[in-house]
RNA sequence: GGGGCGUUAGCUCAGUCGGUUAGAGCAAAGGACUCAUAAUCCUUCGGUCGUGGGUUCAAGCCCCACACGCCCUACCA
């Protein structure tokens, strides 16, 4: 590993969100996913920006609004406020910024971005006449129009929406995107960890092979979008216009000292828009002369019930459905945990139950309150001294400081699952080392009390190291640890420990005076243990 | 049709460059212990690595075919 320079810069983005879904455990999900790798880093002393938000225009987003009788700005505000941001609360996410598509920043930054590709003649106009999906936002190739049924007898219907296609003609602008495809398919040679994980890139090398053609960005059949600079009859066709909140949230044509500290962005996005993210991005700014992105890393779905949850279908599961029970705390650990990062992954209540209770309450919860209530009793809720060092508490601490350099290097590499388990291993070998080491059989001679002192000096800077570690993923469990540890006092906010020292000995002067501990994660009856 | 991925213990999953008796967690059974959230620790049980071929001294891993499952297929391919 490279040492850490300090201020290195860490841009880290979600997708934006299409303000008219309903937030499930999937949006949760890779909003987590990106906080966890933004608050390592940041803790870590990388100049961290972490940027989420939210995609407003569009002909869907417009007929649901005249539906609902509302401007379609005054609908975005509404979803927004009623139902994205509370979602960011919810799991406990740590954005720097919220770009709304909507915002007055971005729409000028796309205008500035489409007049430079304009003026550099990577756009040109041209015509066709195609069937378009509403529902999708596009207009649909041969394999997925099909025909409908019912209601919907003799038409042809979205193959995903089965709703009927409309037949429309435009005039469009067109973006030359063919025009990068060797370049794209150089960057993904020269660049292996450009996408990741593998089996994506492997995805996108195969879907760039087969020919890039040219890229319609204009739609004239609605007017609820951003103008085509130069021809106001247009507006910006949905996607062209998203992407492009990655650099206008960052000063893109109207900040460049900002730009220029935090671009390129490393872009966590699902599995279903890598092409948008791998193909036409680099291509759109490979256009406007602008540095790729750093990475683009594509995870997969959750599974329920062995399929695919699904937006259009109604098969979500609303975030809160699981945190008002287990806790934000417990809905990250549990999905940054239990899938690999990069795969798709399988969510069952059942599983959720049995990670909490086995590894959250017994493994982590109950090692602390072991520990502290054993500073507590035998010390005054004080952390002890250490005297001589023994084999096992040697171990202790070489494990503290191999799982700390091990996790950073799975977080470099994006298995967060990983990491966590790394991590694990110190929650494991000090319950283990506690047991062997017996400081209750200690306890009850005087002259075995230096040896108590070490031992329980030993384990509470092993939850002094595992706080730190594990703040990224449960921040709130850590921080109710790091004020019971007296940390906050003795050595200042947990958050801005340095991560990367965290395996190192000694951080918490003996004599420090500890607080009694909430419990962490209590005990949850549920339905499906109490059956 | 084309492309990508997956299939390993009852469940959820690891398994790097092909290399000894294929690993973990959970679940199940037994034991130890009492500081702690009836928690912890130890032991045991548990697998024809989807199927059939092939390459190799050696295959969970490489090659071919097949089965099942999932995903992508960009307006005009």
């Amino acid at each position: 590993m490279p040492e850490s320079s300090e201020n290195k810069s860490f841009f880290i983005t979600t997708p934006i969100f299409y303000v008219n879904d309903a937030p499930h455990i999937g949006h949760a999900y890779t909003e987590v996913a990106t906080d966890v790798l933004a608050r390592w880093h940041r803790q870590s002393g990388d100049d961290t920006w972490f940027l989420t938000g939210t995609d407003e225009h569009g002909q869907k987003i417009l007929r649901t609004a005249t539906a609902n009788g509302v401007a379609p700005k005054e609908w975005a505000d509404r979803l927004v406020e009623s139902a994205w941001r509370p979602l960011l609360n919810t799991i406990n996410i740590s954005n720097d910024d919220f770009i709304r598509t909507t915002d007055a920043r971005h729409e000028e930054g796309v205008a500035k971005f489409l007049q430079k590709l304009y003026d550099d003649g990577h756009v040109y106009a041209g015509e066709f006449e195609a069937l378009y999906c509403v529902g999708c936002e596009e207009f649909k190739p041969k394999s997925e129009i099909v025909d409908g049924t019912g209601a919907f007898e003799g038409e042809k219907v979205c193959a995903i929406h089965s709703k009927p296609l409309e037949l429309l003609q435009e005039k469009n602008y067109f973006f030359k995107m063919s025009a990068f495809q060797d370049r794209l398919l150089a960057l993904y040679e020269e660049r292996p960890d450009f996408v990741q994980p593998a089996s994506a890139r492997n995805e996108v090398i195969a879907f760039v092979q087969q020919g890039l053609e040219d890229l319609s960005i204009s739609r004239t059949s609605f007017d609820w979008g951003i103008p085509i600079p130069w021809d106001s009859s247009h507006v910006t066709y949905v996607w062209f216009d998203a992407l492009l909140n990655y650099v206008t949230a960052t000063g893109y044509g109207s900040n460049d000292e900002q730009f220029a500290r935090r671009w390129p962005a490393t872009h966590i996005v699902g599995k279903d828009i890598l092409r948008f993210h791998a193909v036409i991005w680099p291509a759109m700014l490979m256009a406007a002369g602008l540095p790729v992105p750093e990475h683009v890393f594509a995870h997969g779905w959750l599974l329920v019930g062995g399929e695919k949850m699904s937006k259009s279908k109604l098969t979500g599961i609303a975030p809160n459905e699981i945190t008002d029970t287990f806790g934000s705390d417990a809905f990250r650990y549990y999905f940054m945990r239990a899938i690999s990062f990069g795969q798709d992954g399988s969510f069952s209540w059942e599983d959720l139950a049995a990670r909490y209770q086995a590894e959250l309450a017994n493994g982590f919860g109950n090692l602390a309150s072991r520990v502290l209530a054993m500073n507590a009793k035998y010390f005054g809720s004080v952390q002890p001294a250490a005297a001589e060092e023994t084999a096992a508490d040697q171990a202790i601490r070489e494990l503290a400081l191999k799982v700390t350099s091990a996790a950073d290097t799975h977080i470099e590499r994006f298995a967060i699952h990983e990491a966590i388990a790394e991590i694990w291993q110190l929650v494991d070998a000090l319950n283990g080392y506690i047991t062997e080491q017996e400081p209750w059989v200690l306890a009850k001679s005087e002259e075995q009390k230096p040896r108590l002192g070490t031992v329980l000096a030993t384990a509470t800077e092993g939850l002094r190291a595992l706080a730190e570690l594990l703040h990224p993923v449960v921040p709130e469990a850590t921080a109710k640890l790091w004020a019971a540890l007296g940390a906050d006092e003795a050595i200042g906010a947990l958050d801005e420990q340095p991560l990367r020292d965290a395996g190192t000995w000694g951080r918490l002067p003996a004599g420090t005076p500890q607080q009694p501990l909430a419990v962490l994660f209590p005990r949850i009856e549920t339905d499906a243990e109490s059956k």
